[in-house]
Order: C-alpha cells, then structure tokens, then sequence
DNA sequence: TATATTTGCAACTGATTGGTTTCATAAATA
DNA sequence: TATTTATGAAACCAATCAGTTGCAAATATA
C-alpha cells in the first residue's frame, strides 16, 4: 500500500498523535488514552504513519515506543518552500526554484 | 460539508492544481488539459479547494478564473512551526510555543 | 436568433477510509 | 506454570472519496 505523508496528516487524529510524540516516544496504550477511539484504531493509525516513514518504533520488552521522525516532517516543508516563496514575494528565488523543479522532472 | 486544508492538500492532483494555480490565475479548462481525469473532475477538485477556501474565484465573462489564496497556505505553515523548532533544534522557543499552546487550549 | 462554449451540479460506481470487535502472539508477572 | 498485559492483524461495516456520464444554465459567437 502506497503511503503518502500528506495523506498521512489528512487525519486529525493523526495530526494530533503526531503532535504528542513530537515531545517524547509514546507507547500505544499510553497514545490512545488521549482519543475517544480504541486502542486498536490508534494502532492502525501508527501503522499508517509508519508505513509513511513519519514514526519510527522502539521495542522495550513488550512495549513499543513510538516516536517521530522529525526529517520526514521536513517533506512537508519542503512542498510549502515554492508557496512561502510567493507569499513573501520573492519573486527573484521562486524563479529559481521553478527552473530547478522543471530540471528535475526533465531528468526522471 | 467541513473542509480542512490537510484533508485539501492530500490529493496528488489537487496538489498540482494548487502549484499551477500559484503561478497565475487558470481556468477549470485550462487546468483539466495537464490532467488524464475529465473536466468535470477538475471541477470537483476546485469545489473543494474553494470550500476551504484555499483557492478564489474572479469571473470573467463565462470563463471562472481560479486563483491561490496564499494567506490559507500559511495555516500549514503554523502547524509546522511547533516542529520546524525541533527539527532545528531550538528546544527553548519550542517550550515557549508550548506554552501558549497550553494557554490558548485553557481559554477556548 | 440559433449554435457553440464554459461551467457547475446531480446521480451513480468502485475503491478507500476510519472505526469496530474478535483473535493470536509475545513478554511480564503471580 | 498460569495469568495478565501490550500489541498487531483480520474481518467486517458505514461513510466518504474520486472518478464517471448526463444534464442544465449562462455567456459568447455565427
């Protein structure tokens, strides 16, 4: 199943599990105590965002800390740089930034 | 209908609808030519940019002319910011942040 | 005025979504 | 060892999604 980190935070339940483990790991359990949602619904979310790339896990004994994955974050970011370049208005870099997207879709 | 800007931008052609539209005002015709899907597909993409208001219309005539509302992009910006301080490592700022956070979410 | 163009809307469809409940597995604990 | 705890996976379900085709309305043009 094809993931995408935009579709990944279309979901606010997502954007806020996401917002919580920005701070530190969390467990599941521990994740799904801040929802309205079951245990499991939270699991499947995590799933989601792992298979994104956006947390990554760390096995303690039977407990699994999850935590994000900060760079992904920056993907995001990323996607907004062309956007933000208008909405400052400069126009000098934002045609910079033009040729260089149109170079690298020449080149796949 | 509830639209969100995160539920908006996790379509991959109502991402480059947006990308287009950014550099000038389009058509729902014009833009329904770099796409495979139909123009009444198109149409559909734009109802729901502009429900979120992330695009504008200007009517010219018969022809609808689509514009980016940059000021809405700027609502992902807000929600990166808090992880833009952690992906760069300014845990100070972030606590700041934080803290209004906190404050806001007593207020409401 | 008759026709062509531009557009949005409605109805339908198959795929995906986010949730549930039930179950299996593995680790900690009594 | 038997039981409890933490977790993921499977099966199912109603709602939503992104696409389609067909249509109606409004504007431009012959």
């Amino acid at each position: 199943m094809r993931r995408d980190v935009f579709q990944a935070i279309a979901d606010p339940t997502r954007r806020a599990i996401i917002a919580l483990i920005a701070l530190h790991a969390m467990t599941p359990n521990a994740l799904a105590e801040h929802f309205d949602t079951s245990r499991q619904a939270v699991s499947k979310h995590l799933r989601i965002l792992t298979e994104c790339q956006l947390v990554k896990q760390e096995v303690k004994g039977r407990e699994i800390y999850y935590q994000l994955e900060v760079s992904k974050m920056k993907e995001i970011d990323k996607w907004l740089e062309q956007f933000r370049m208008i909405w400052e208005g400069r126009f000098n870099e934002l045609d910079n930034v033009l040729l260089s997207l149109k170079t690298k879709e020449n080149e796949s």
